[in-house]
Order: structure tokens, then C-alpha cells, then sequence
RNA sequence: GGAGGGAUGGCUGAGCGGUUGAAAGCACCGGUCUUGAAAACCGGCGUAGGUUAAUAGCCUACCCAGGGUUCGAAUCCCUGUCCCUCCGCCA
């Protein structure tokens, strides 16, 4: 969520930030309601200052009136009033605040002066290269191809046990998955001082107000059917991220650096016969993610060290990459500046997404209320919080895959994932 | 699943219908004292919103959350959430 107050008091300025993203910030509404609400909100607190005062005053009357053995209900009329009065007024000022609040919690995050204006993916800028794709003197298969080759890569079975969208890995494929998880844990805690933190996979409506997917967004989440208002995570970030929702932290504790392991579940409403074939596209994927709460003042050169990180797993594993940086069109909901990851398919000759690294500054914490102690005021205040895919599992065990590929339909195993693989070096 | 007990400020913990935004202790900040520190003593110390030039005052809200009773609720009632104890079941 943005500043109430900073909306209220520059909205043309953060009108004029919002429309790069293609959003319309309707500042005749917000003027309106805010003034309404100021003007309630004044009369409504009057009234119940009012209200307290003459109950207050009310302790000493009855007891005195008792004593003389007067009636006391006209006294009590007056409070009566005053109690009915009040509380119309606050009826009032209810109305127009969940009015001004259901519209500013579904305004988007301003994006970052440096973003590129745009619309679409068309229009995302590339930022740098990395590595050169290889070229092969043989017809390439694509990891559908070279899944069902060895036998090991299953999505017909997955389409039997649950539906499209799923898949089955067994053997090498299951175990070079799961060693491609290893590897991106033991780097990033070991290399880059994140802590590996374990969640629930299954989180509340508030964990998902917090990062920003409700209210927006329900249509992306698989929702639990009893009535506990449960969801599936679409991604770690939703409950590593609120480890902090209602916290104030030391500011000795800053940055705090998470990396999680988990699945991740999407309904992908609204993709149908998009990336249909293969792995890219599941309801059910593994990815490790980076999270980061950090100071104020250090989330802009945070999110350049954590995409770093990001990029450094592909490097290891030798695929080649470009990073980008989204355009406004493209920017999510709640970021303010988001670098892709796009690794080299050769199936596809092209690159495709393998994370996502954002800088969400304090519109997620302000939201959740994660807030650290400012040693200098005494106060609390807002974090800036960050994170990245690093990476999106299912996407790098096809890259390797494909990128790895052998004339004969093997794969040979990244060095780096070797000591993961029993020092395997082939599969297939 | 059954039977009980809880949830109060950064922490511990009183209060159980009216001068309680909330005792007391700890922690923290400022001061006195001291060569320095500790101890002792004095003072301060929640968050959010409104008003305002103001981080000054004043006002409002907040004692798990949401409803209700009452002139008046941290205190009484209802619902929910979470925690604890015992029994049962269970990976």
C-alpha cells in the first residue's frame, strides 16, 4: 500500500508515477473521499469526546443523585442522546473509510524512476549478457523429448493422477531436481550469508494481503475449499516474507536474509494454451527464493547484490543468460523495480524466465506493518523488503537438460552438481 | 475428538463496571553523584489518526480480533483466533 498521507499530498506527482504503469490514479475520488472522511472523522471524534466527558461527569452525578434519592433517569437521557449521536457518526465516517481504503489497497506500487515506460514484455529493457549459447551440430530435442527418451520425465502419468499441468520425474531427472535444489541452498548460505528457512506451505489471507496477491489477485491462488479461508502459496515469498507481518526488529538484526526452499502452487487461470508442453509452465513447481528486509536506505543496491546472487547459480552452472529490467506495463503489482533472469533455450533459440528479482521498497511492510527501530528517532518505521527466484527449479532442470544435451540424447551433468549426483557425470 | 485454564505496553505482571492509557518491577533514555564505571537517587519512556508552523499542546482510537449490554467496559455477555494443561487418537 502507498502513504495515505503522500497520496493525499501529491497526487499529481504520484499520478504521473503510477500512469508508467499503466494505472490511472483517480485523484477527483480520492480528493472527494478525503475530504468527507476528514470532515466526519473530526465531527465523529468531537461527539465521542462529547460523549466521554458527560459519562465521566456521570459517576459522581448518579451517586450523589442516588443519595438524595432522586430519579436518575433523566440524567441517563442525556447520555442516551449523546450515545445515539455518536455512534451515527461513526456509521458515517465507517462508510467512507472502507470506501477510501478498499480503492488505495488496490492501487499499485510506485515504480522506480529508472523503470522503462512500456506496456507490455515487448517493451522490457535487456541490461546485460551472460555466456554463449552453444551450438549444436545435431538436431536439438527439447526436454520433452528428452524426458521421454530416458524414461525418467512423466507428464502423462501426472495427467492421470491429477490433471495438465503437472509432472512425474523418477531416477536421475528426480535426483539432478533435487541436487539442483541442494546446490542453490548450500550456495546461497554458504556464499551469500542467507539463512535457509523452512515455511508452511499452506498460508491465511492476511500472509497474502501483506506481499500483495489479495485483494487483487484471488484468481491466481488455489484456495483451500473448508472454511478456514486457506490458500496454497503461489510462491515462498508469501510466507517467508510475513515471518516479520507486526514485527519490529533491532536495527542490529538489518538485513535480514532468507533462502526457501518450497513448491509453489498456481491456478494459471488465464493461460490456457500458453506453454502447454513440457515443464515451463505447472500448477505445482519447486523454486528457492531469496527474501530480504533491510534498511531503508539500502533496498536499491540490496536488489542489485540479490539478483547478483541469482545470476551467480546460472554462471556455476555454466547456462547462458540476459538479465532485463521490466518496463512499467510489466511491472507486478506490488514492485517497484524488477530485474527477469532469462535463460538460453536452445529448443526455443530463445530466452525464457528463470526469476524474478524485485525491490518493493516499503509498500509490502507497510501493508504487513514490518517495521525495524530507527536508533537515530527511537521510532519504528517501515522496512524495505526484496526478493528473487533463485532459481525457479523446474526451469533450470530443463535448461540443464536441453543446454546439456548430447547428440545421442543423454545429458551430461554440470560439473558444479556433480558432488550432488554422486559424482555421476551423465544420465540417460 | 473430550475436559479445563489463559491472551494487558519492549518484557514480567496487577487491575475484574466509573478520576486506569492502564499499578509495580525489569529493560531503555536524560540528569545528580563518581577519575571512570557500577550502585543509589531524580525525571522521562507505547502506537496510530485528527488539529497545528510544530517531533508543543489539545482531541480520538487501541488492554488478542469482531460483535453486544451500559449514561460509562481492560473489566460483563456472545462469536472467532491463538496459547497452555490433562485424556483419547495419530506420522
Amino acid at each position: 500500500m502507498l502513504d495515505p498521507k503522500y497520496v493525499r499530498s501529491q497526487p499529481e506527482t504520484v499520478a504521473a508515477a503510477l500512469a508508467v504503469k499503466g494505472f490511472t490514479l483517480d485523484i477527483e475520488k480520492l480528493n472527494q473521499l478525503g475530504a468527507l472522511r476528514r470532515d466526519l472523522l473530526e465531527k465523529a471524534q468531537s461527539l465521542q469526546a462529547e460523549r466521554n466527558a458527560y459519562a465521566k461527569s456521570m459517576g459522581k452525578a448518579i451517586g450523589e443523585a442516588k443519595a438524595r434519592g432522586d430519579d436518575i433517569a433523566p440524567l441517563k437521557e442525556k447520555g442516551e442522546a449523546l450515545k445515539i449521536a455518536a455512534l451515527k457518526a461513526d456509521d458515517a465516517l465507517d462508510a467512507v473509510q472502507r470506501q477510501l481504503d478498499d480503492y488505495l489497497r488496490n492501487v499499485p506500487n510506485i515504480p522506480d524512476k529508472e523503470v522503462p515506460s512500456g506496456k507490455s514484455e515487448e517493451d522490457n529493457v535487456e541490461v546485460r549478457r551472460w555466456g554463449q549459447p552453444r551450438t549444436f551440430d545435431f538436431d536439438v530435442r527439447d526436454h520433452v523429448d528428452l524426458g521421454e527418451r530416458c524414461g525418467l520425465l512423466d507428464f502423462e502419468t501426472a495427467t492421470k493422477i491429477t490433471g495438465s499441468r503437472f509432472s512425474v520425474m523418477r531416477g536421475d531427472i528426480a535426483r539432478l531436481h533435487r541436487a539442483l535444489i541442494q546446490f542453490m541452498l548450500d550456495t546461497h548460505t554458504l556464499e551469500h550469508g542467507y539463512q535457509e528457512i523452512n515455511v508452511p506451505y499452506i498460508v491465511n489471507s492476511e500472509s497474502l494481503f501483506g506481499t500483495g496477491q489479495l485483494p487483487k489477485f484471488e484468481e491466481d491462488l488455489f484456495k483451500l475449499t473448508d472454511d478456514r479461508d486457506l490458500y496454497l502459496i503461489p510462491t515462498a515469498e508469501v510466507p517467508v516474507t510475513n515471518v516479520f507481518r507486526d514485527a519490529i526488529l533491532d536495527a542490529t538484526q538489518l538485513p535480514v536474509k532468507f533462502a526457501c526452499h518450497s513448491p509453489c502452487f498456481r491456478s494459471e487461470a488465464g493461460s490456457y494454451g500458453k506453454d502447454t508442453r513440457g515443464m515451463i509452465r505447472q500448477h505445482q513447481f519447486e523454486k528457492v527464493e531469496l527474501v530480504q528486509f533491510v534498511h531503508p536506505e539500502k533496498s536499491t543496491e540490496t536488489l542489485e547484490q540479490l539478483t547478483g546472487h541469482a545470476e551467480l547459480i546460472l554462471q556455476k552452472l555454466e547456462l547462458p543468460y540476459r538479465t532485463i529490467i521490466l518496463c512499467g506495463g510489466d511491472l507486478g503489482f506490488s514492485a517497484a523495480r524488477t530485474y527477469d533472469i532469462e535463460v538460453w533455450l536452445p529448443s526455443q533459440q530463445r530466452y525464457r524466465e528463470i526469476s524474478s528479482c524485485s525491490n518493493f521498497r516499503d509498500f509490502q511492510a507497510r501493508r504487513m506493518q514490518a517495521r525495524w527501530r530507527n536508533p537515530e528517532t527511537g521510532k519504528p518505521e517501515l522496512l524495505h523488503t526484496l526478493n528473487g527466484s533463485a532459481l525457479a527449479v523446474g526451469r533450470t532442470l530443463l535448461a540443464v537438460m536441453e543446454n546439456y544435451q548430447q547428440s545421442d540424447g543423454s545429458i551430461t551433468i554440470p560439473q558444479v552438481l556433480q558432488p550432488y549426483m554422486g559424482d555421476q557425470i551423465s544420465i540417460g
